[in-house]
DNA sequence: CTTAACCGATCAGACGTTCGGTTAAATCTA
DNA sequence: TAGATTTAACCGAACGTCTGATCGGTTAAG
C-alpha cells in the first residue's frame, strides 16, 4: 500500500481551508499553488485535475469527520437530559472549533451536485447522528424525529454561520460566541421551551 | 425621477435567481445574457459592471424583503403562544416559498465581504425581526434574546437548506417539506421543549 | 435628431491544463 | 561498494479557452 506523500497531504490541508473560504470556482489553481509555495505544475504532479483535487479534499474530511467528537453520546451515562446537554455542548464546541468544515459543507449544499449530495448524506449518517436521533425518540416517541434532529442541529449551525454579520448587529459582544453559553441557551429551549428558566 | 426600464427590471429578476443558484463568481455575464435572451453588450448598456449589477440585485431584494411577510406579528392578537405560532408559521412559509432569497443570503454570508455584511445586518433588522425579539423577551425576560432569536430562526432556515441532501436520507418523504408540518414541530419544541406533546 | 435599447467584433488578462525539462534521493546491478 | 537507472518532486513556458469589459455601429420610438 503506497502512503500519501507529505507534500500532497500538505496541499490537501491548505486546499481544504481555501476551498472553504472561497468556494470551488473562486479558488484558482494559481492562488492555491501560491498558498502552498509551489508552482501550478507541481500541483498537477499530485492531482490529475482541479476537480479530482477537490474530490480528494471532500473524501478526506468525510472519512474522519467523526474524529471531531470527543465523547460518544452515552459515555457519561445519565438521564436523557444529561445526554442531551452533553451532545449539544459537544456539537457547539465542534462547529465553533472547526469553521472550515461547516463552511465547506454549506457550500456543498448550495452548489447541490446530485452525486456529491449522496456522498454528503452518507457521511452525515454517523453513529453520533443516529445516536442523537435515538435520544430524541426516547425523549418523545410521538414526535417526528427526523424533523426534530435537523431543526435542532440547525440552531447551533445557523447561529455560528451568522457570525459574519451578527457582529454588525447592535449590542454585540464576543462572549456571545462562546460554545458554553450558546449550548446552554439551546439546551434550555430544548428541555423546557423558550419560557424555561434553567437553574431556579 | 427616472423609472427603471422594463428590460432592466427583467434582467435583475433573472440575475437574482441565477446568482442564487450559481454564486457570484460561477455566474458569467455570457450565461446571464443567454438566460435574458440578450447579448453581453446589452447587459453592459444597463449596468456598468458585473459587480454593480450584483449590488443592484442585492439592493432590490433588501429593499422589499419585508414584503414577503403576510401579516405583522401582532395583527391577530392572542397570547404570546398564539403570536409565536403565527410568526413561525409565517417564517416557514416564506423560506419554503422563496428558496432563491435564502440561498443568496447564505452565499453572501459565506463570502463575507465586510461592506456587504453591514448591509445584510441592516436589512435583517426589520420590524418583523425586532418584533420577534420583543416577543421572545416577553415570553422569557431572563433569556439572552439575541441568541434565542438567531437559534430559533436557524431551526427553519437550516432545515430547508438541508433539503438538497436530506432527500437522500432513509425514510424521506416529500411531505416533510410542507411548511405547516415543519412549523408545527418547531413550535412544539419552542413552547414545551422536545418532550412537549402539543394537543393532548 | 435625440435617445434608449440592442448588437457583433474585439481586447487583454485569467483560467485549467500540458509539455519538456531539472534535481536529488532511492533503488538496482556489476 | 561504485556506478547506472529509476523515481518522486518540482519548475518555466506555453497552449487554447473563457472571462469581464469596450467600442463603433444599427434600429426604432419619441
Amino acid at each position: 500500500m503506497t502512503s500519501i506523500s507529505v507534500s500532497k497531504k500538505r496541499v490537501l490541508t491548505i486546499a481544504y481551508k481555501a476551498f472553504a473560504k472561497h468556494g470551488y470556482k473562486a479558488l484558482t489553481m494559481r492562488s492555491l499553488a501560491a498558498k502552498c509555495s509551489m508552482t501550478v505544475s507541481s500541483l498537477y504532479h499530485h492531482f490529475p485535475s482541479k476537480e479530482a483535487l477537490y474530490d480528494e479534499v471532500l473524501d478526506d474530511i468525510y472519512k474522519d469527520n467523526s474524529k471531531y467528537w470527543q465523547d460518544p453520546i452515552e459515555s457519561k451515562g445519565g438521564n436523557w437530559e444529561e445526554q442531551l446537554k452533553n451532545y449539544i455542548s459537544n456539537f457547539c464546541h465542534i462547529i465553533h472549533r472547526e469553521p472550515d468544515f461547516t463552511q465547506l459543507m454549506k457550500r456543498e449544499q448550495l452548489d447541490a451536485d446530485p452525486k456529491r449530495m449522496e456522498k454528503l448524506a452518507a457521511s452525515v449518517l454517523t453513529t453520533e447522528y443516529i445516536g442523537f436521533e435515538a435520544l430524541i425518540k426516547k425523549a418523545n416517541p410521538n414526535c417526528d424525529a427526523r424533523i426534530y434532529v435537523m431543526t435542532i442541529l440547525g440552531m447551533a449551525l445557523h447561529y455560528y454561520e451568522t457570525n459574519q454579520f451578527r457582529c454588525y448587529l447592535p449590542d454585540y459582544s464576543e462572549e456571545m460566541e462562546t460554545p458554553e453559553l450558546v449550548a446552554e441557551q439551546i439546551t434550555n429551549i430544548l428541555i423546557g421551551g423558550i419560557t424555561y428558566r434553567g437553574d431556579n
